[in-house]
RNA sequence: GGGCCUGUAGCCUAGCCUGGAUAGGGCGAUAGCCUCCUAAGCUAUAGAUCGCGGGUUCGAAUCCCGCCAGGUCCGCCA
């Protein structure tokens, strides 16, 4: 069954369809959504009128006297060369409630289909904690994997683990040969921090020594090969790193489903197949034995558009082996979707062109995402201008306990003003960040960042706790039961309603159009629309009884929109705050 | 030198793909609203040459071309 709106829209069209046929105009007719005042939808009769030869208006009308009035169709109405269609706000009021009620937390959701989408996402080098520049990127990526699963698809989120690049082999060095005195203390007890230090002085010390740079490469070399003794000390390195990031990860609610080691590719052999298939491409060429791929016929311009695939000493490089796990992933799923940072956008180019020379089916949709950078500069760890995605977690946490404590602090215990705190610190931070497109620059400043009003989660999830307010302090009455929902008459009821009919809709764009944006701005337009209900239509104080159980059911159903809409962003929705 | 991305009020941002009706929001500013369901809220006012210049079109923030500024990449690194 269809969602309100979608039947809705489906029916203006069918109707808009068959007037454009009596009328023997062949033209596909799109809707628009005016403005409110306007209309509901809208069909602009300007091409139309470009390619008949005749007035818009003079459409419009001709096409609006011939509408049908339906189950949806209330009004039809011109203005200049606009035909404008106003739906049956009771119809609209009544079937959307009633699908939110039956649907409850499966409200939104779309159908399921038989498609597995594997969205690789975070893969960061596991040689330190994740720091803020590249937040985006698990965060992005998690709220995406909510989202297809929410529009139907089978979804698996991978973490492709480098374990045999330069990154690993210094933090295994630094590991194995440096006296942990030597490394400055961190200020976090966790895994991931302990480490990096490690990485830290080995990077400095392999700058000036070549027999420890030596020493490093040798590590490198000795993964490439696939020996299983290096591979071991790599894996003993950076398992404890990887344990930190996933427990930051874990904290603002993202899990991976799996992690796959580069070098189990190497091991398996696949990516001797694909350098021996490459090779047989008419665009591959030979330098003093490293092979590469020509890319000028693909678009590839610059300084330098060859593109290697193998060393002159035969082995292989990164992307080859990115390669081989993109051939791996395909097998795997029906859509492949990976989360990366902009720097990597010749990079996953070029594999794409291979994968297309090597006639794989599913290529991979990247999302790029611009670096988070610091006001006055770029984030770099050796100049400590680096904020770690745990001083983020922990300032936007305790920032949230000081805004709770000044509010609420005789009214609620330590322990539930610490859970309260954590829920909604962890809700700013990812909010503020999935709000903005991923294309954008973002130049990261604290008072933005830790600015709780407006445009922010916690707008959403006060929104969210006034509702549940009302709702248990309603709970001994009947309360729903059977409400009279055509008493909801207040444009603030209406206006609220339409905005809550819309949310499967907007799960629908944001998964085809790859924009997990889309769903905070319509959270916030839900949590503002409920807040001007909430000033214009009193429940509790309510003395009709219909009313005031149909404005029940209203809090209700946004209530359930807002957990649901706030789970899709991994933000969880408080009662009380 | 070349490729890709970004440029919308003091600041941040939506809209751009798929051209359409007065360019939506938020922060900050100013002025109001708590004997009434949580004021992390609501209302109002001020604030925009949509980077600049051309072009296409009945119509351009949106499409095309040129330029400017910022980001990013152009390793037999990962």
């Amino acid at each position: 069954m269809d969602y309100p709106l979608t039947e809705a829209r489906k029916e203006i069209k069918t109707n808009l369809k068959n007037v454009l046929i009596q009328l023997e105009y062949k033209f596909e007719p799109k809707l628009e959504i005016p403005s409110e005042e306007l209309g509901d939808f809208s069909f602009p009769c300007f091409t139309l009128a470009s390619l008949i030869r005749k007035s818009p208006k003079d459409i419009a009308e001709e096409i609006a006297t011939r509408i049908k009035k339906g189950k949806w169709i209330n009004k039809v109405k011109t203005i200049g060369g606009y035909v404008n269609f106003f739906i049956d706000k009771q119809i609209l009021i009544t079937s959307t409630l009633k699908s939110i009620y039956n649907k409850k937390e499966d409200y939104g959701n779309l159908k399921k289909i038989n498609e597995k989408v594997i969205i690789e996402h975070t893969s960061a080098n596991p040689n330190g904690p994740l720091h803020v520049g590249r937040a985006r990127n698990p965060i992005i990526g998690d709220t995406l994997v909510r989202i297809f699963k929410a529009a139907g698809f089978d979804v698996e989120s991978q973490f492709y683990l480098d374990d045999m690049g330069k990154q690993v082999a210094i933090l295994t060095w630094g590991l194995g040969n440096l006296n942990s005195k030597d490394i400055p203390i961190s200020k976090y007890n966790k895994s991931d921090h302990k480490s990096v230090g490690f990485y830290q002085i080995a990077n400095k010390l392999m700058k000036d020594d070549e027999k420890i740079s030596k020493e490093i490469s040798n590590i490198i070399k000795k993964s490439e090969n696939g020996e299983l003794k290096t591979l071991k000390l790599a894996h003993k390195a950076y398992t404890p790193v990887l344990k930190g990031i996933n427990k930051s990860l874990q904290r603002i609610n993202i899990t991976i489903d799996r992690y796959i080691p580069e070098s189990d590719f190497v091991k398996n052999k696949s990516v001797e197949f694909v350098v021996e298939k490459l090779k047989k491409s008419k665009y591959c060429g030979n330098e003093n034995g490293g092979l590469y791929l020509d890319l000028e016929s693909f678009g590839i311009h610059g300084r330098n558009t060859k593109f290697f695939f193998t060393r002159s000493d035969g082995t292989t490089l990164y992307a080859t082996r990115d390669i081989a796990y993109h051939i791996w992933k395909g097998k795997h799923a029906d859509k492949l979707i990976n989360v990366l940072g902009e720097d990597h956008k010749l990079e996953s180019k070029q594999v794409e062109i291979a994968l297309n020379l090597l006639d794989v089916k599913s290529i991979p949709k990247p999302i790029f995402y611009a670096f988070v950078s610091m006001a006055g500069g770029k984030m770099s760890t050796r100049h400590g201008r680096v904020v770690y995605l745990d001083d983020l977690i922990e300032e936007c946490v305790k920032r949230a306990y000081e805004e709770v404590k000044t509010r609420k602090g005789l009214e609620f215990s330590e322990a539930k003003m610490k859970e309260i705190s954590e829920i909604i610190g962890i809700g700013a931070l990812r909010y503020n960040i999935i709000k903005v497109q991923p294309e954008k620059d973002i130049v990261f400043k604290w008072e933005d960042a830790l600015n709780f009003e407006g445009n922010a989660a916690p707008f959403i999830q006060y929104a969210h706790a006034r509702a549940c307010g009302i709702l248990s302090k309603m709970e001994k009455n009947k309360g729903i039961k059977d409400p009279d929902l055509f008493s909801l008459k207040h444009d603030s009821e209406f206006n609220l309603v339409k905005k809550l009919a819309e949310f499967p809709i907007i799960i629908d764009d944001a998964s085809k159009g790859f924009k997990p944006h889309i769903i905070a701005t319509f959270l916030f337009d839900i949590a503002s629309r409920f807040n001007q209900f909430y000033r214009d239509c009193h429940v509790i104080s309510e003395k009709n009884i219909e009313l005031k159980k149909a404005r029940l059911s209203l809090v209700n159903s946004t209530r359930i929109v807002l957990k649901n809409g706030l789970y899709l962003l991994g933000i969880m929705a408080p009662e009380e705050m």
